[in-house]
This record gives C-alpha cells, sequence and structure tokens, in this order.
DNA sequence: ACGCCCTCCTGTTGGC
DNA sequence: TGCCAACAGGAGGGCG
C-alpha cells in the first residue's frame, strides 16, 4: 500500500527514465481503475509530446506533458516500471508507455483502487488535490497544525492522521509507526491531546516517513522499488503487523484493534490511551 | 461540520 | 484437498 515513502521512492527512481522523452505510444489495456481512463483526452494530448517534470503531492504522482498533466494514483497494490525490452505484457498490466528511447514503462495494479486521469494545465485546483492539506515534510506542517486541526474533534488521533486534509501521505503504516514513536495511543480521541503531544507526534511522523525514504519505502507484499527491489523499511517497523510480538521497547506483546474498519496496532504500556504525567 | 459507514477490486489466508 | 468467507485498505461519497 503505496504511501508518501513509496511514492517518494517511485518518483525519484523514475524521474530520470521518464523526464525529457517524448510519449512514442500508449496503450490502456483497461478501460476502467478506480475511475475511467480518458483513452482519447490521454492520446490527443500526450501523443509525440515530451514529459517536463514528475511531482509528488502526497500519494499522486503528477507528471507534466504537453498541454496538462497527468495524475496518477498507486491506490493500494499499484506499481510503476520500467518493462524489459524484450517484456509482454502481464495480468494487471493496465497501461504501458513507449518513449522515444525505446523503453517502455508500465502502470500495473491488481486491486485496481489506482487511477490515471487527464488534467488540462495546472494541477493544483484540481478538485482531487486542491482541499489536501500540507506536505508533512515541508515546514506548513508542525506540532501547531496538528494541535489546530485536533480541537474540538473526538476522532481517534489515529484516524485523524490519516485524513489527507490534515496532512498528506500517512496512511496505515506510517501513522501506526508514527504513534508508537511518539508513545500515543492510536484510538486516543484527538481533542486530548496536549500542545506538546501534537509536537512530539508532528516529529514522530517528519522522522518515520524521512527513514522509510531512506530504506525505499515498505514492503509487505505488492510494492516495489521502480528497478524492482523490495523496500526495506518493513524490518524497521515497531508496531504494524506486530500483534501478539514483543514491543521492541518494553517487551508487551503488542495489541492491536479496529478504528474506522481499519486495523490499528500498538504497544498497551508506551502507548497509554491517556497521557501520563 | 463532523463522523460514521459503504464502495470499488483481487490475491491471500484460514477455517472446516 | 477443496471450497468459501474473511481480510487487506486509499479515499471519495453518501447519509444522519
Amino acid at each position: 500500500m503505496p504511501e508518501l515513502p513509496e511514492v517518494e521512492t517511485i518518483r525519484t527512481g523514475l524521474a530520470p527514465c521518464l523526464i525529457g522523452r517524448q510519449i512514442q505510444a500508449l496503450e490502456i489495456r483497461t478501460p476502467k481503475l478506480r475511475w475511467p481512463i480518458p483513452e482519447e483526452t490521454l492520446r490527443r494530448h500526450t501523443l509525440h509530446q515530451t514529459i517536463r517534470t514528475l511531482e509528488r503531492r502526497g500519494k499522486y504522482l503528477l507528471a507534466a506533458c504537453g498541454p496538462g498533466h497527468m495524475l496518477i494514483h498507486l491506490g493500494m497494490s499499484g506499481r510503476l516500471f520500467l518493462l524489459p525490452p524484450d517484456a509482454c505484457a502481464e495480468r494487471h498490466d493496465h497501461v504501458i508507455w513507449t518513449l522515444d528511447d525505446r523503453t517502455r514503462f508500465c502502470l500495473h495494479d491488481p486491486r485496481r483502487f489506482g487511477a490515471l486521469l487527464w488534467i488540462e494545465g495546472e494541477w493544483q485546483g484540481h478538485p482531487l488535490l486542491q482541499e489536501l492539506g500540507p506536505e508533512p515534510l515541508e515546514e506548513a506542517f508542525d506540532g501547531d497544525h496538528l494541535y489546530v486541526w485536533s480541537r474540538n474533534r473526538r476522532v481517534a488521533i489515529k484516524t485523524l492522521l490519516m485524513n489527507g486534509r490534515v496532512v498528506v501521505g500517512v496512511g496505515n503504516i506510517y501513522a501506526t509507526e508514527a504513534l508508537f514513536l511518539a508513545g500515543v495511543h492510536p484510538a486516543r480521541p484527538a481533542h486530548w491531546l496536549t500542545r506538546a503531544c501534537c509536537g512530539a507526534l508532528a516529529e514522530a511522523i517528519r522522522q518515520v516517513l524521512r527513514a522509510a525514504i531512506r530504506q525505499g519505502g515498505t514492503t509487505l507484499r505488492d510494492y516495489r522499488q521502480s528497478d524492482g527491489r523490495p523496500g526495506y523499511f518493513a524490518l524497521e517497523l515497531q508496531a504494524y503487523g506486530r500483534t501478539g510480538a514483543p514491543c521492541h521497547r518494553c517487551a508487551t506483546p503488542i495489541a492491536s484493534l479496529r478504528l474506522g474498519q481499519r486495523s490499528a496496532f500498538f504497544c498497551p504500556r508506551c502507548q497509554p490511551l491517556e497521557e501520563s504525567n
């Protein structure tokens, strides 16, 4: 499940292969992922045009090409990679681009929660992007921002962290890990968090995301870097998926619960429901 | 406005 | 061994 570190890893891996290249052919083998793929629009605007930039906003990738941008979201199981020269398309290879240096790259997504859309002109005002919160690794995101957002909100803090209007790019894995690092129970109602606690949590989010980017992301099952290697942050997970295993800090077994149809993992001792001091 | 729940989809896993 | 239900979840959208 690609979150910010996975999408950023894919972006940096793929950018040198794509930027400055012209799109020579576009093969759309599946008409619809999360939404219908606008095949004719993409053909009209991107064929024989040069890919100028590859940016990331939250978990979205944006490739400037022709008079607008291709928007790509990897959903749950999406991958983007260069196809080996002689490779044939396989099951779940939904879109294949051929570039002017004969390389081909592929959008592969078994669960089809991903998206490929066309944005005319600049992407900032697009409905999917304009309401998004700050990038967690930029200055606009800090403890004050989290503190303001958490006032009068009764939702579990983990649910708040996964809300893209609050902060982008933080999904189940990194919300779980940041809460562990900050010593905050995932079900703690957001408005219980103190200012200091929000500061620690914001810093934990930034720390976890930076560490995960350094490791090339987290591979649980599907995710691969654009060169095919897994992401090695899985080896550093402290809580996610570790139900019953000893906490690396205090050896208490990691517990799990469901929050808003999502699994949450935490150490009952290191992450008390109420702030202890 | 907030918060809850449903939905899309397929591969994997676990129980009987 | 085989079948089937449960589960995984990003995030838009609907509803109360």
